[in-house]
RNA sequence: AGUCCUGUAGCUCAGUUGGUUAGAGCACUACACUGAUAAUGUAGGGGUCCGCAGUUCAAAUCUGCGCAGGACUACCA
């Protein structure tokens, strides 16, 4: 006795899941399927490393799932996809997390906490739920290497790190600069963005705006300006911060804005100006009342003063033009005070022309920098370069600043009166709201000097220190870049050679981010992270930048030399050993490197920057540091040991500008390539009402839970298919339910009935294949449609377009070969003799579920596992390995037929159709019917139905079909433009052509059928309309039961005669025996004698049909009996109103 | 504020190069079927294809301007 297919008795997915875990484990499957691989060609994968502080959550499972798709397809493709895992470690959550729970804030570290200690907290916090994330990644069969994970802290890690930052920083694209950030003065520290989102920061506060005069200077460029103006002209500019006033050193004016210049008076002096503004905000400084009063009339000191508008320029024609400094306390040392271009520039509010001081703002430093204008910039006494306001926020003092530049560059005639005074009230303890503000004084001494146009009170949103309480400045703060912008050009170049899904996201979000590219801030002043490896003299001549921990001990073995130190921290290391054992004698983190002082060449003492670097550095790097590049591994040492670029990566659409920007950046930069070929960012998880998950409002969805609910598979099923994965997910617990019951329900039906049947009939699959042309009609159906799926599936896959392929997968399970294929065949799986015929649809059944199997398992690696191994284990004759070491299915063309296709489809319209018209007239599908009529179209339409026929007429229970040609003359037909071919044709006489073709009446149609053309007068237009031109199609016959959809129509003809009524009657008849048989119990094999209590209504029918009732339901005998006893036979309804008793036994 | 994404039935989503009856599943209603049965089929109701304007003989589809939701970046006169 063969072996049998394994029967279930329900489906449980969740218990699926578990099953095939100990079965991956116990045959260690994951590491198989690398293994057995090699050699083969590589498939690189990244793994963007997770942080390992936070719990996993659901939309984790879904970049995972994607990922894991595309390298289980990869390897069934067979190529050898190696998976490292990653944890990404340093950074500011970390530190955040670990100073809620130690109770502390920055300051304490350091000073209640040892920075030693500190780090040493974070270490071990960040990995505080590994095993939860090793267990999601378990569960939900995401295969990766988590033996040996890359973990960024690692000292190899690290170590790779500083050799690409040398790299960096001997091609010249690491150096040190300003970038202004938000600063409190009072605290006496930068803050972050983080800091700055704190509930309550940002606060409304009322400060004097101060709208500029800023006087044109006379010159070639500004002609065309003063042309007609005898007065003195000016540009007017707005701010709320007079005190960044005497920094100005350009205007910005928005290109493509449009600007006025108006004749009127100034308002404080009386005196005469022009002045230009943007057209839109000329109503807010002018009441159009005004327009009309005389200029003559004016006196200084009016209320109303006189305007009137003169010319109109864009911004683009006022860049270049010069204008005098404002207040000249400081000048410059650079080109300056000339109108520059922002992109930014609005018209929203002020006078749409922008004072930039580019040391105290973000947008001024940017445009200032991108147009060449210099900042005004004070030298200090100890050389350094600073803004006009020093770190305790007040305008510097004299005595503070470098004695030759004050000669050079200050003004102290001017100046002295403000030197020291503090911006803002706030940074002076002996100040308080009451006294005058340094915006006020300002604001008056402009007024005094014909220099300010209007000033006022102005409530704004603004910054605020969350410790202090105190407002923030926006400051100009030490920071390393990394020179991105030098590679921009060549950025964008490789960027279009990158594969995105989608699309937009390479083009629009990534592609626009790296046309307005600004350089990499590098630094954070932060404890837990990879320290930056520069070391530098105390003036800042002498820098050194270190790559290797090598490097590092033999600089300090000079400095102890030299006797700057006096012991290695580092003094263990071995040189060249790159056991584990010896890298954990050092740490490359703070506090230990900080201690840790060189020695320059001339002897001086160097120390490192305080800074650590971006924790991006470090996920961009993973592609060289997970590999220990170029320690332990190069990447120029052959195929090998190719694992760069990537073939494909996978992360959230909000990555862009984070690991994805990063990973290209180094690339480019290090490599001159591309990082990755392909990529997928998936959209967001929300909740199913589209809101945001958040463990606030509750709405998360616990991932663990789900799984142990349903299992992984339709959980990944369903999020893959339900939409695409670039697109917002909104997740719906019932959508899981839905994909449980519609597709795997489907699916584990069909494979239960095929092992009820093959175990019945001793299939095993390792029968002799009856040829694929010898099989019927239906079958090479399934397999024409199955091989165009296979098709379909491997491109989609191919484009990573895995949606596209779990939905054709799905329709192909649920409606070709559930739905229509086993429907219609279920009668040759049933008794009779195991004839050739048989075996044809068991083989065909068989192929369609294993070929699934191998489709569907990279979206549901778990039950397509298991449905793939219980085939199998009968069929195979070698030792059965997992669907996931098997090899994809390939297309065979030859299979496919599309006029098959073709027809089935006919098939199945014809039959609905029949169906349709059975249930209007109440005849059930067990009452056969004599026939049904189709108008044929053509002559290839009726040798496709005809191939179909039978099927048809069995599925419909119908005894004949008839085919109606034209010239019958019973058809009454239906005449449309082709609208797609007489379009280009006749473009705007079309509506006149349609309502022509409309009016056709039946002989007008039967005219254009026989001659293949018909004239028409469109407009006194002759148009001549062929047959292609029109689409005919039969829409009624009269006097029949009709159906029309589309080009079909059918006819069915509902008189019953007595034999029809009796065949209906023995079916009738099967039916109840077949429930009798199923309630008592019975063996789908169990023979029977039947006895049936006599009743004029069906006796001859029973009679008749005696044959027919017995194959079906396996009766022996079948005895009309005068009586059948109450208590053994079964009271049953065959029709209206007739009723007998029927007696089922079981044949001894 | 900028950039990008999304908007089609009550819900989740398809909708080819523009072509005239805008589809599927779920849900709802009715009916049927019953040796795959905690399934299945058929039919029905349900649409301002977010709005407005434009291009075109023809727009869910192309263009522009808005609206709503979302993401990222920024916080600026």
């Amino acid at each position: 006795m063969s072996a049998k297919f394994k029967e279930y008795k329900g489906l449980d997915l969740s218990q699926v899941n578990k099953d095939v875990l100990k079965e991956w484990e116990a045959d260690q499957t994951f590491e198989k399927s690398v293994t057995t691989r090699k050699g083969n060609p590589t498939f690189v994968f990244y793994e963007g490393p997770p942080s390992a502080n936070g719990m996993p959550g659901i939309h984790h499972v879904i970049s995972r799932s994607l990922k894991d798709i595309v390298c289980r397809y990869k390897t069934q493709q067979g190529f050898e996809v190696k998976r490292k895992a990653g944890w990404d470690t340093h950074g500011l959550p970390v530190e955040l997390g670990v100073e809620k729970s130690l109770g502390i804030t920055k300051e304490d570290i350091g000073k209640k906490i040892s920075v030693a200690e500190y780090n040493a907290a974070c270490r071990k916090d960040v990995m505080k739920f590994t095993d939860k994330w090793e267990d999601l990644t378990h569960k939900m069969g995401y295969w990766v290497d988590m033996e040996d994970p890359y973990i960024t802290y690692e000292n190899k890690y690290i170590e790779t790190l500083w050799y690409l930052l040398k790299e960096l920083y001997k091609k010249g694209l690491l150096y040190k600069g300003f970038t202004i950030q938000p600063y409190s003065p009072a605290a006496g520290t930068g803050l972050s963005t983080h800091e700055l989102n704190q509930p309550g920061c940002y606060r409304d506060v009322k400060d004097t705006t101060c709208t500029a005069q800023f006087k044109v200077v006379k010159d070639d460029k500004s002609e065309f300006l003063y042309q007609g103006v005898e007065e003195e002209l000016f540009f007017l500019a707005w701010t709320t911060t007079p005190w960044t006033l005497p920094s100005n050193t350009a205007l910005a004016v928005g290109p493509q804005v449009t600007y006025q210049k108006v004749k009127t008076f100034n308002p404080y002096t009386g005196k005469p100006a022009v002045v230009i503004l943007a057209k839109d905000l000329v109503s807010a400084y002018f009441n159009p009342k005004n327009a009309e009063l005389s200029f003559e009339d004016y006196q200084p000191g009016d209320k109303k003063i006189p305007f009137e508008i003169l010319e109109e320029y864009t911004g683009k024609e006022l860049e270049g033009v010069r204008y005098e400094q404002l207040i000249p306390w400081i000048k410059p040392d650079g080109d300056a005070f000339r109108v520059i271009l922002g992109d930014y520039v609005t018209t929203e509010d002020g006078t749409g022309i922008v004072h930039i001081a580019p040391t105290f703002g973000a947008d001024d430093d940017r445009v200032a920098k991108v147009a060449g204008i210099a900042p005004l910039i004070l030298i200090d006494k100890d050389g350094k370069q600073n803004p006009m306001v020093d770190k305790t926020g007040k305008y510097f003092l004299i005595k503070d600043l470098d004695a030759a530049f004050v000669k050079d560059f200050v003004n102290l005639d001017t100046y002295l009166e403000y030197a020291g005074r503090f911006v803002k009230n706030d940074y002076d303890e002996k100040l308080t709201d009451k006294d005058p503000s340094l915006d006020v004084d300002i604001a008056v001494m402009l007024k005094l000097e014909n220099k300010a146009f209007k000033v006022e009170k102005h409530t704004h949103n603004y910054p605020h220190c969350w410790r202090t309480d105190k407002p923030v400045l926006y400051y100009p703060l030490d920071s390393w870049f990394i020179k991105t912008t030098a590679v921009k050009d060549r950025m964008m170049e490789l960027n279009k050679t990158i594969n995105w899904k989608p699309e937009s996201t390479g083009t629009g979000r990534f592609g626009k981010w790296l046309e307005n590219l600004v350089d990499w801030n590098l630094s954070r002043s932060r404890y837990w992270g990879t320290p930056l490896p520069i070391w530098r003299t105390e003036d800042g001549k002498v820098e050194k930048c270190i790559g290797s921990v090598e490097e590092l001990t033999a600089e300090i073995n000079k400095a102890i030399e030299a006797g700057v130190m006096e012991k290695s921290p580092y003094g263990e290391f071995t040189p060249g050993d790159f056991s584990k054992e010896n890298y954990e004698k050092v740490d490359l983190h703070r506090p230990y490197v900080d201690d840790i002082v060189l020695v320059s060449d001339d002897g001086e003492k160097m120390f490192r920057e305080p800074d650590l670097i971006d924790v991006w550095f470090d996920s961009g790097a993973m592609p060289y540091a997970q590999m220990h590049y170029p320690f332990e591994t190069s990447c120029d040492a052959g195929a090998s040991q190719l694992v760069f670029p990537a073939d494909f990566i996978a992360e959230g659409v909000d990555q862009t500008r984070g690991w994805f920007f990063t990973l290209h950046a180094l690339g480019t930069m290090l490599f001159d390539s591309v990082a990755f070929k392909n990529i997928i960012s998936n959209g967001l998880v929300l909740d199913k009402n589209g809101n945001k998950m958040s463990k606030r409002l509750g709405n998360a969805v616990d991932p663990f839970e789900t799984i142990e609910k349903f299992g992984s598979d339709p959980l990944r099923w369903y999020m893959i298919t339900n939409a695409q994965p670039w697109d917002n997910l909104k997740f719906d617990q019932n959508g899981i339910d839905e994909v449980k019951r519609k597709f795997f329900g489907t699916l584990y039906n069909t494979y239960s009935f095929f092992a009820l049947y093959a175990n019945v009939d001793g299939f095993t699959g390792k029968e002799e294949m009856v040829p694929v042309e010898e099989r019927p009609e239906i079958d090479r159906w399934v397999i024409s449609l199955l091989n165009t799926l296979i098709k379909d599936v491997t491109s989609s896959f191919e484009a990573y377009e895995p949606t596209k392929a779990g939905r054709a997968i799905q329709n192909f399970v649920t409606e070709n070969l559930s739905n229509w294929y086993v429907r219609l065949n279920r009668k040759r799986f049933w008794g009779g003799d195991f004839s050739k015929d048989k075996l044809a649809a068991y083989q065909t059944l068989y192929t369609c579920l294993e070929t699934v199997a191998m489709l569907s398992a990279p979206i549901a690696p778990f039950y397509m596992d298991q449905l793939y191994k219980d085939l199998k284990m009968v069929s195979s004759e070698e030792e059965v390995e997992s669907v996931h070491l098997s090899k994809f299915p390939q297309a065979d063309d030859s299979m496919i037929d599309t006029a098959l296709e073709q027809r089935m489809l006919y098939a199945q319209d014809i039959s609905s159709m029949v169906l349709a018209l059975r249930r209007k007239e109440s005849l059930k599908v067990r009452q056969p019917l004599q026939k049904i009529m189709i108008p044929i179209l053509d002559t290839e339409f009726h040798d496709q139905v005809e191939k179909v026929k039978d099927l048809v007429l069995s599925e419909v229970n119908v005894k004949e079909m008839e085919f109606l040609t034209d010239t019958s003359g019973v058809l009454v037909k239906k005449i449309k433009p082709n609208f797609k071919a007489l379009g280009p044709k006749y473009g705007k006489m079309m509506k006149q052509i349609a309502a022509f073709v409309n009016q056709m009446q039946q002989e007008d149609i039967a005219a254009i059928e026989k001659d293949g053309k018909v004239n028409a007068d469109i407009d006194g237009q002759p148009v001549e309309l062929s047959l292609e031109d029109v689409e005919i199609m039969s829409e009624d016959i009269p006097g029949w039961l009709v159906a029309s959809e589309g080009r079909l129509t059918v006819a069915m003809d509902i008189h019953i005669n007595e034999e029809l009524k009796q065949e209906g009657i023995a079916r009738e008849f099967v039916n109840r025996i077949q429930n009798i048989r199923k309630d008592s119990g019975f063996d789908v094999t169990d023979k029977i004698v039947l006895k049936i209590q006599k009743n004029d209504a069906i006796n001859d029918a029973v009679i008749n049909f005696k044959d027919y009732i017995a194959a079906q339901t396996l009766a022996e005998e079948i005895n009309l009996a005068d009586s059948c006893n109450e208590t053994e036979g079964k009271l049953v309804e065959i029709d209206n109103n007739v009723e007998t008793y029927i007696c089922v036994s079981k044949k001894a």
